[in-house]
DNA sequence: CCATGAAATGAATCTAGATTCATTCGCAGT
DNA sequence: ACTGCGAATGAATCTAGATTCATTTCATGG
C-alpha cells in the first residue's frame, strides 16, 4: 500500500514470496511421499535444502506452516469451484456437477492438505482453527448457492440444504480420507462421475430423472 | 485356556479387566471433553486417579491404548450394526435404514474415538492402522451386503458397491467429525434420520419411491 | 576493495511428554 | 504378627522435535 514506490523492497517481497512458496512445495512434497506427520522442521528443511532456522524467517512456527499449506487448499477451492460452475451455466444440476467435479481435482492434487484439515487440530492455534472452518462454510456457499437454486426451480428435492452440502463436501473429501482404499478401485476421473451421479441421485427427484440421464449414470433413468 | 481352574487367577484376571475398563472410560471422559489431544498419559492418569506408571502395567504404551480405545468403537460397530440390521426384517431398504441408526447412535455415543480413527496415523503403529483399516472394512460388510441384496431383488440402483457403501459409513462418521457445526443444527435423532432418508434416495430408483415413503422423507415421492 | 545489512546456517537450548524403575503399599496365607 | 508377592507410585530419565541466536555468507552501493 505505501512500500510499492521502492523497487528494492519490491525485489525483497518476491524473493521472500518465492522461498515460502519453495518451503510450502516442500512441504507438501513429503506430506505427499511419507505422511502429514512425517513433517518436521528438520525433514523439511532438508527437503526444501535449507538449514533449519531459515524456516523462521517466512513462517512464525510450525503452527504458521501447516495453516499457509491448509489455507492453500482452500483458496484453491475458492477459486477452482466457482469458476468451474461458472463455466457450467446456468442449471443448477450442471452448475453442482461442475463444482464437484472442480472439487475432486483439487483434492486430487492436493490431497494431504486436505487430510491435514481433519488432524491438524493439535498444532494449530484456536485462532488458527476457527479460520479454518470459516473458510471451509465459505468454500461450501457456491454448492449451497446451486443446491438452493434447484430446490426452487424444482430441479432438486431437498431435505436440508446444510446438511447435504456438507454432504456433498465430505464425498468429495473421502477421496483423501480413504484414498488407500479408493487408489486402487478408481481414478479420479471415475471417481468424480461416480460421486456426482451419486450426490445427484439424492437430489433430483424421479420426474426431473430423464432429462439429466447422462449425469446420473449407467442405468439412467 | 488352560487356566480357569485357578480361582485366584481369575480373580486377578477380573480385576485387570477392571482397570483396563477404568483407563479406557477415563480417556473417553477426557477427549470428550478436551478434545483427543489433550490425552497425555500424565492427564490419564490423573483423570483416572491413578499414578503414571500404572497405566503401564495395563497397556504397552500409549500407541497401544489409542488402538484400545479405537476398537473398541469398531467392536460396537461389529455388534451393533448387525444387530440392529437384523431386528430390522428380510427387506434390504429397512435392514440399511436400521444399519446407519445404528451407526449414528454408536458415534454419537463415540465421538471421540471415531475422531481418533481419522488422526491417531502418527501414533499408531503400521500394524495397528493395518488392523484398523480390515475392521472398518469388515465392519462396513453387512452394509454392503444390503446394498448387494437391495441390488438384487430391485430395491437399489447401484452404481458401485464399494463406493455407495463406503459413503454412507462416511455420512454416518460425519457426524463425529463435523460436530462442531451439526450440533447446533440438529439432535441426533434428527441427524440419523435425515441421513438415512438422503443415503436411501440416492440408492431407491423412482419406481420403488412409493414404497418407501416413510423412510425418504417429508416430500416423499 | 570495503562497509553494511539482509539472508542463511546449524549447534545449542527448551519443551512436552512418554517411558522406566527403585521404592512403597496392602493383602493373602501362615 | 510376619512373610512374600503382585499392585501401585511418581520422581528421574529419555526422546523427539521445535525454537533460538551467535556466527557466517552474500550481495549491494559507495
Amino acid at each position: 500500500m505505501s512500500i510499492d514506490t521502492d523497487p528494492a523492497e519490491a525485489a525483497r517481497q518476491a524473493r521472500a514470496e518465492q522461498r515460502s512458496a519453495q518451503l510450502l512445495e516442500a512441504a507438501a512434497r513429503l506430506m505427499d511421499r511419507d505422511g502429514p506427520e512425517s513433517v518436521s522442521m528438520q525433514s523439511l528443511a532438508t527437503e526444501a535444502g535449507v538449514s533449519v532456522g531459515l524456516i523462521y524467517r517466512y513462517f512464525g512456527g510450525k503452527d504458521e506452516l501447516l495453516l499457509a499449506v491448509i489455507l492453500n487448499v482452500l483458496d484453491a477451492f475458492g477459486t477452482e469451484v466457482p469458476k468451474a460452475m461458472d463455466e457450467a451455466g446456468e442449471d443448477p444440476v450442471h452448475r453442482l456437477a461442475a463444482g464437484v467435479r472442480a472439487l475432486c481435482e483439487v483434492i486430487d492434487d492436493q490431497r494431504y492438505a486436505v487430510v491435514l484439515t481433519y488432524r491438524a487440530t493439535k498444532q494449530l492455534s484456536p485462532e488458527g482453527r476457527h479460520r479454518i472452518m470459516e473458510l471451509e462454510l465459505s468454500t461450501m456457499e457456491p454448492l449451497r448457492e446451486a443446491l438452493r437454486a434447484g430446490q426452487k426451480s424444482g430441479a432438486f428435492e431437498v431435505i436440508d440444504v446444510d446438511l447435504e452440502t456438507y454432504n456433498v463436501l465430505l464425498l468429495t473429501h473421502s477421496w483423501a480420507l480413504k484414498h488407500w482404499y479408493y487408489e486402487r478401485r478408481y481414478t479420479v476421473e471415475e471417481f468424480a462421475t461416480m460421486q456426482t451421479a451419486i450426490a445427484l441421485r439424492a437430489l433430483i427427484p424421479p420426474r426431473q430423472r430423464r432429462k439429466y440421464a447422462a449425469l446420473l449414470g449407467n442405468a439412467g433413468a
